[in-house]
Order: C-alpha cells, then sequence, then structure tokens
RNA sequence: GAUUCGGUAGCUCAGCUGGUAGAGCAUCUCCCUUUUAAGGAGAGGGUCCUGGGUUCGAGCCCCAGCCGAAUCACCA
C-alpha cells in the first residue's frame, strides 16, 4: 500500500485531469483508422494525402518535450510509431490547456491515448504522425521499466535498461509484454502452431472433441495426479494426466478420427521443460497402424515450420533444425547401437541392468526390463538427437497401450520424434485387445506394488468399452508447449506460456478494516490534512475514529506529526 | 532435491580492506517548434530481501531463512 513518489504524482495527475473535466477512463468507443506498422510500411513521402487523416490508439512509450512541440512514441498492438504533437495545432485558440498541461504535465508514460493526425516525414526520415486532436483514453498508475533502444554501428538493436528480471517478467507478464514487444510475438506464433495443426487436422474431417478434465480414475500416462473432491458427489476427482482413455472410448464409438487440444496436470517436478499444468493434441484414427501415423506427424510438423517461419529450417539455439520430411527412423535398439555400440536387443533383464551399470545409467530395483532399456535410451541417444528423428519399437514393458509388434517380440509398435534432444510426440497403434489390455493393466498394478508411483491404475470402464470392439486405430500425442519451444526458439516451457507456475508471491498484505479503509482514503486524496479536519470528514465516533488512527499508524499507513498549531496527519 | 550465482532508487546496474549509499535512464522544477538513448540547468527519491550474530561501526564478514536464475537430478 506504500506508494512510490511517481505513483503519488500519477494519481494527482488523474485527479487533476477530473477536475479539468477530463475523464481519464472514459467509456465510449474510440475509433481506430491504422495501425502502427502499417503506416509505417505503407506510407509513400510523395503521396501523403493517402494519409492526410489516421486515427490511432495505444500506450504512449516515450516523450521528448522541446518547449510548445513535442515528440512522443505511441505503441499499438503492431508496434511503435513517432507522432508530433505542436502546441498551436491541439490547441488552435488561447487556451493552450490541452499542451501546456494536460500533454506535457498530466500525461505519463505508459498513459493510453488516441490521436488523430496526418502522416509525414520527418527531417531525419522517420515516419511519424502529426497529431491535431489528442484524447486521454486511460491513465496508468504505475510507471513502467523503461526499456530504450538505439542502432549500432553494425545496424543491430542495442537494448539500455531492458527489463529481464525473469521473476518478474513471469509473475508481471503484463508488464513483460508490454515492454518487451518480442514477448507478444512469441505468444502469437504459438498461437500459430496450434491453428495449424487444428486446421490440418479438421481438412482431414476429424472431428475436434471435448472431454472430462476431472477424472474418476486417470489414465492414459504414467504420472502422479492432482487429485480434488466433488462435494455432491463426495466423491475423489483427478485432474487428468491425458486424455487417451475418453478419446479411444470415442473410437469405440464411431468416429474414424478424433482429436482434442487439451490441458493436462502432472503433480510432478517442475523444470525449463515441465510445468505443472501443459498442453498436448492428441488425435486418435480408427483403420490406421503407426507407419500412417508417422507420415501424419512429418507432414504436420513440417506444415508447422513452414507456417511459421516460410521454410522448414527453424534456428534453435547454435542448432538448426530442419523438419523437412521424411525423417530419419531408427529402431529404438537401433539407436542405442548407433550411439553405444551394443546390441541389448536379445538381453534379458539381469544382462540389461549389467550394460546399464556398465554404461552409468543410474538404475534402482523398482525397474522392469522396459524401464531399463528406456533408461539406456534416455541417457545415451536423446539428447544427441538434434535433427528430427523417429525412435521406434519400443517394449512392451513401458507401453501398456501399445499393440504388440505384428512380427517382433517383446515390443510394441510404437513411435515418438525427437528434436533438438527432446522428445515432440509419442504414438502407437493402439491397443485394442481387451484381455492383453486387462493383463498390462494388471502388469502395471504390480510395477505399483514394487514401487513405481506413476504405474498405471486399471480403468474398468473403459476396459469395458474396448470390449465391445475398438477399430484398429492408431493414436498420437503431441506436446504443444515442447514443439512452440522449438519453433519460437525458447530456452524454457516459460517462455511459452503466458502464466507458469510460480511459487506464491511473498507479500505482506495489511487487511484494513471498514473504519481503517475509510480514513486511509480520506487521507490518500489529500496526502496531508489536519487531524481535527480527518476526524470530522470521517464522521466516525470518537471511539471508533481512535481505533481506526491507531490502527493504520500501527500498520505504518498514517503518521501522525504535531506542530505548533495542530496535529497533522499524512500519509506513512 | 543438490551445487553455483544473484537480490542495493520506478528500471538497468556500480559500491574498494568493514568507516555518512552511487551512476545512467525514469520522476519533479525551469529553458527549448522536426527530435529520436533529444539537449541544457537544477532538485527529490533507499526496509541495501528478511531475521539473528561478530564489531566502536555491517550493503560488505558469519549463521539461519525467503525469493529467483543456471546446471544437474527427478519427470516417458
Amino acid at each position: 500500500m506504500q506508494l512510490s513518489e511517481q505513483e503519488v504524482g500519477r494519481r494527482n495527475a488523474k485527479q487533476q485531469l477530473e477536475q479539468l473535466g477530463i475523464n481519464p477512463y472514459p467509456s465510449e468507443l474510440y475509433s481506430v483508422t491504422h495501425y502502427a506498422k502499417g503506416i509505417k510500411e505503407e506510407f509513400d513521402e510523395n503521396k501523403p494525402e493517402e494519409f492526410k487523416e489516421v486515427t490511432l490508439a495505444g500506450r504512449m512509450m516515450s516523450r521528448r518535450i522541446m518547449g510548445s512541440a513535442s515528440f512522443a512514441e505511441l505503441q499499438d498492438s503492431s508496434g511503435r510509431i513517432q507522432f508530433y504533437v505542436r502546441r498551436d495545432d491541439i490547441c488552435p485558440n488561447e487556451d493552450k490547456t490541452l499542451y501546456n498541461t494536460v500533454f506535457k504535465k498530466l500525461l505519463d508514460i505508459g498513459d493510453i491515448i488516441g490521436i488523430k493526425g496526418f502522416v509525414f516525414k520527418t527531417q531525419v526520415g522517420e515516419t511519424s504522425v502529426h497529431v491535431t486532436e489528442l484524447k486521454v483514453l486511460t491513465k496508468s498508475l504505475k510507471p513502467l521499466p523503461i526499456v530504450k533502444e538505439t542502432i549500432d554501428k553494425e545496424g543491430n538493436k542495442q537494448l539500455h535498461d531492458a527489463f529481464t528480471d525473469p521473476e518478474m517478467r513471469y509473475r508481471q507478464r503484463y508488464v513483460d509484454m508490454i515492454v518487451n514487444p518480442e514477448v507478444r510475438e512469441t505468444f502469437k506464433q504459438r498461437t500459430k502452431v496450434v491453428n495449424t495443426m487444428r486446421n490440418f487436422l479438421a481438412e482431414k474431417d476429424y472431428l475436434e472433441v471435448e472431454t472430462p478434465i476431472l477424472q474418476p480414475l486417470y489414465g492414459g500416462a504414467a504420472a502422479r495426479p492432482f487429485k480434488t473432491h466433488h462435494n455432491t458427489l463426495d466423491m475423489t476427482l483427478y485432474l487428468r494426466i491425458a486424455n487417451e482413455l475418453y478419446l479411444k472410448r470415442l473410437i469405440v464409438g464411431g468416429y474414424d478420427g478424433v482429436f482434442e487440444f487439451s490441458k493436462d496436470f502432472r503433480n510432478e517436478g517442475m523444470s525449463r521443460f515441465h510445468n505443472p499444468e501443459f498442453t498436448q493434441v492428441e488425435l486418435y484414427v480408427a483403420y490406421k497402424d503407426y507407419n500412417w501415423m508417422m507420415n501424419l506427424v512429418e507432414e504436420m510438423i513440417e506444415r508447422v515450420a513452414m507456417e511459421l517461419h516460410g521454410t522448414t529450417k527453424v534456428q534453435v539455439g547454435d542448432n538448426v533444425i530442419d523438419f523437412k520430411r521424411p525423417w530419419k527412423r531408427y529402431t529404438m535398439f537401433e539407436a542405442i547401437e548407433h550411439f553405444t555400440g551394443i546390441d541389448i536387443s536379445k538381453m534379458e533383464e539381469a544382462e540389461l541392468r549389467a550394460t546399464a551399470t556398465k554404461l552409468n545409467v543410474p538404475i534402482d530395483e523398482s525397474m522392469g526390463k522396459g524401464k531399463l532399456i528406456d533408461e539406456i535410451f534416455g541417457e545415451n541417444c536423446e539428447a544427441q538427437l538434434i535433427q528430427p528423428t523417429f525412435i521406434t519399437d519400443y517394449p512392451v514393458e513401458m507401453s501398456p497401450l501399445a499393440k504388440k509388434h505384428r512380427d517382433k517380440d517383446g515390443l510394441v509398435e510404437r513411435f515418438e520424434a525427437i528434436a533438438n534432444g527432446k522428445e515432440i510426440c509419442n504414438a502407437f497403434s493402439e491397443l485394442n485387445d481387451p484381455i492383453d489390455q486387462r493383463a498390462r493393466f494388471e502388469e502395471q498394478l504390480e510395477l505399483g506394488k514394487r514401487g513405481d508411483d506413476e504405474a498405471m491404475v486399471l480403468d474398468e470402464d473403459f476396459l469395458r468399452a474396448i470390449e465391445y470392439g475398438m477399430p484398429p486405430t492408431a493414436g498420437l500425442g503431441i506436446g504443444i508447449d515442447r514443439l512452440s519451444m522449438i519453433m519460437t526458439n525458447s530456452n524454457s516451457i516459460q517462455d511459452v506460456l503466458f502464466f507458469p507456475q510460480m511459487k506464491p508471491e511473498k507479500k505482506q498484505t495489511v487487511v484494513l478494516t471498514e473504519d481503517e479503509n475509510l480514513v486511509f482514503e480520506l487521507l490518500e486524496k489529500n496526502s496531508k490534512m489536519e487531524l481535527n479536519k480527518l476526524k470530522e470528514a470521517a464522521g466516525l465516533s470518537n471511539k471508533k475514529w481512535d481505533k481506526a488512527i491507531k490502527g493504520l499508524t500501527a500498520n505504518k499507513l498514517a503518521k501522525v506529526t504535531k506542530t505548533d498549531e495542530a496535529l497533522e496527519v499524512e500519509i506513512g
């Protein structure tokens, strides 16, 4: 509640605007005709008549006052443009208040204003708007961090005093977006990733659906869930960790293709690749298999890269990743042999354990054969796969929802696509043999007993559904956040989530009583008042007044000082 | 969870061996009609993350904690 000097100044400016009869928060619409970017791109000095009346709205982001004329910058959703305000243009009559007082004194950086005028080029050649009308649209009460930029000798943009503190950027994303325009760009691209995929899938006539987020049983992935409770039904519900089992029920129900962009929730560690809630798209298509699905993934992701970058090549950190089809394909055993020189395809659990130890792969007792193979792969191969690569044919133990391989014993028809050393999708020919599926669930229960707290639980209703018969189906899940990280060259998942999960902000919020609030608000308007006048204005009884003012001084929100004539109260 | 680094003005940061807290930008006052990190003159602004300790004296040293980042671990 402690206001900084600048915040007090802005509150005062707001009041003064009101006293001048200017509503700092007007309600009527403001008709914008142009955007900064469009004007800068299209204005031709030889044809100024094309832009002789433009109206823009946005935030004032800088101001250079030169006596009775000023330059300032307006930032709208498209970018920034400079505008020029001359006193005698916006105040053609005797009354120069709008320029001298409103523009120069009462407006601040960050205020939202509307400007009307004509476009011209300055002597230095910068396209600018010569303002003839100016309107206050919203007074901003908190000062923004000021980022300035210059162009160096090589023509590169240099930022000065950039707003970079990650904590503040994530906690106050709105400020981040105002001050760092590339952040808005990243999120636009994220949306483009999603829209491209959505259009791609819709064009194929697959049906976009919505399935429950609150689930009585969590399933479809190996992860710890968030748990909640429904009061009326008095039952435990889980936030979904995946939507796989529901989408497959819809395939049983008769759709040929269904997909869902879904927020999923996993109660696990956080890192630059993990946020407790994240987005996946899952797709299930009847009468297809995982080979078919690999082709679809290549085509779809290649299209995403093209839509965003106009090329299949994407710069990610130091690497250039080329999503052009076809991608490299390795079986998991081939990949391990390729990177370690060891053929583990025929090994049993004990031998795998020994191999893992030899390769310095950390293992523990709860790991079965499948998990061991996965660990060996994860440690030795995954990070080295920079260019998009399909890894196929996983051990059956770690894929309880995937169909057994048509001719390789002990494996399932599953693939992951890996790019930049990270998994970006996971897919399989879906297991549709209900007897086998029940047996796999039961193996999971065993693993759970062995100490694997991410083992899957048995879902009787799902089994009942596929007992009615689920056609041969190919299924896919793509992590939207990780794909967006690659496509936008972001180093952290927090950079592709508007509001990444953070620890709660530590804040000593002082809770005021009703009376205290009343007195404080009165005081806030004047910042300093004679005690008796304040008391009178508050209209409280002696006792209530005494309690309120003591409460405020105790919280250091008000300070009472004694002068020769009287007692004075000021904001603490 | 481990290790390392960090937290100082609204923002970005400096602060020597422990000796009265600094700069640029922002803010305020004044000058300035094509400037652009505008310029010139002046002013104000601090819980040095919090709590203990050492010391005549702590932004600095010690201990504990909070918050953040990077790397690793965990996490298909």
